[in-house]
DNA sequence: GCCAACGTTGGC
DNA sequence: GCCAACGTTGGC
C-alpha cells in the first residue's frame, strides 16, 4: 500500500495505531481493497514521492472494505461527485500499524535483488497505490528490511 | 521541476 | 468504439 509521507507517513500510522486508508481513487486498487483484503491480512508500507521511495513498514488489515466517506464529502480533496451514497463507488479499509522497519528497503534495492524482479512494485510504469504481493516477496522484503548488517 | 507512463474523459 | 486531450502518479 502506498502513501506519500506528507499526506500519511509510517509515524503517521504508529502514532494513531490505527487508521483509515482512504483516498483511494482508482478502480484496480479499489477492486484490491474491495475484493481480495481480509482482516488479518498484512500489508507492506510503501513510502511513494519521497527520497527515497520504498518499503519503510508493515500494516495489518483491521477491517472489511467499507465505503470511503471522503468520497461523499464535497469539503474533502478526495470528493466524487459521481459516487453516490446508495451506491458507493469507493471503497476503504482500516490499518493498523505492526512494524517500522530498521532499513527501509528502497526501491532501488528492491530492483537489485533477483528475487523480486516480479514484484509489480519494480515493473516499469507501475503505479497502482494498492497492489498485490506474493506471500515469497513478502517475507524477502522483510528480510532486507531487518537486517542489521555491515551497512 | 521534468516528464514518461498510465488512466479517464468526452467528442465524434 | 476509437482516440486525442487532459490529468495524475511518482521516479528521477
Amino acid at each position: 500500500m502506498k502513501s506519500e509521507p506528507e499526506a500519511f507517513s509510517i509515524g503517521d500510522l504508529r502514532s494513531a495505531g490505527r487508521a483509515p486508508w482512504d483516498g483511494v481513487r482508482n478502480y484496480q486498487a479499489r477492486n484490491f481493497i474491495r475484493d481480495q483484503m481480509k482482516v488479518g491480512d498484512l500489508a507492506l508500507f510503501y513510502r511513494s514521492n519521497a527520497s527515497p521511495p520504498g518499503v519503510v513498514g508493515v500494516a495489518r488489515v483491521a477491517s472489511a472494505a467499507r465505503p470511503d466517506p471522503t468520497a461523499l464529502d464535497p469539503k474533502h480533496a478526495g470528493f466524487d461527485p459521481r459516487s453516490d451514497p446508495q451506491a458507493p463507488r469507493w471503497f476503504l479499509v482500516d490499518v493498523e500499524f505492526v512494524e517500522e522497519l530498521a532499513a527501509p528497503v528502497s526501491l532501488a534495492a528492491l530492483k537489485q535483488d533477483p528475487a523480486l524482479k516480479d514484484m509489480l512494485v519494480v515493473q516499469k510504469g507501475q503505479r497502482l497505490s494498492v497492489q498485490p504481493v506474493t506471500a515469497g516477496e513478502f517475507s524477502r522484503v522483510l528480510e532486507l528490511g531487518r537486517a542489521t548488517g555491515s551497512g
